[in-house]
DNA sequence: CGTATGACGAGCC
DNA sequence: AGGCTCGCCATAC
């Protein structure tokens, strides 16, 4: 599956987060093979194109934020979730208990 | 080929 | 409580 990039498997594992259902980056790292690559992760779905069939508004950070800045489309990432039943609390942050993906 | 970067994470001040 | 720094690792230039 893999094409030769860990980017295609970073993607494969987020293609597999369910809808309504949320991943830290961490957690999308750990299960795509990079303990450590959170960052990796950011980066990979920061070169996605808008036509792509990623999942990426699922991933959000440790703490239940989103990362992106609201203008350069954190704001659309919100509204995607909301869409597919993902509660926002108060604080603009999402219930990582209740929401978080469970793994494959 | 070497340097800098980044949609993170956890710790420290 | 809130903000800042360091560490991680592959990609980009």
């Amino acid at each position: 599956m893999a094409a030769g990039s860990l980017y295609a498997v970073i993607f494969d594992t987020v293609r597999a987060i369910p809808k309504g259902r949320v991943a830290t980056y961490g957690q999308v790292a750990l299960i795509a093979g990079l303990p450590r690559g959170a960052r990796l992760v950011g980066y990979a779905l920061h070169t996605l194109s808008e036509g792509t069939d990623v999942p990426w508004h699922r991933v959000i950070n440790a703490r239940g934020r989103i990362s992106l800045h609201p203008q350069f489309g954190g704001l659309l990432q919100q509204e995607l979730l909301e869409a597919e039943g993902v509660a926002f609390g108060p604080d603009g942050g999402v219930s990582l208990e209740g929401f978080r993906w469970q793994g494959p």
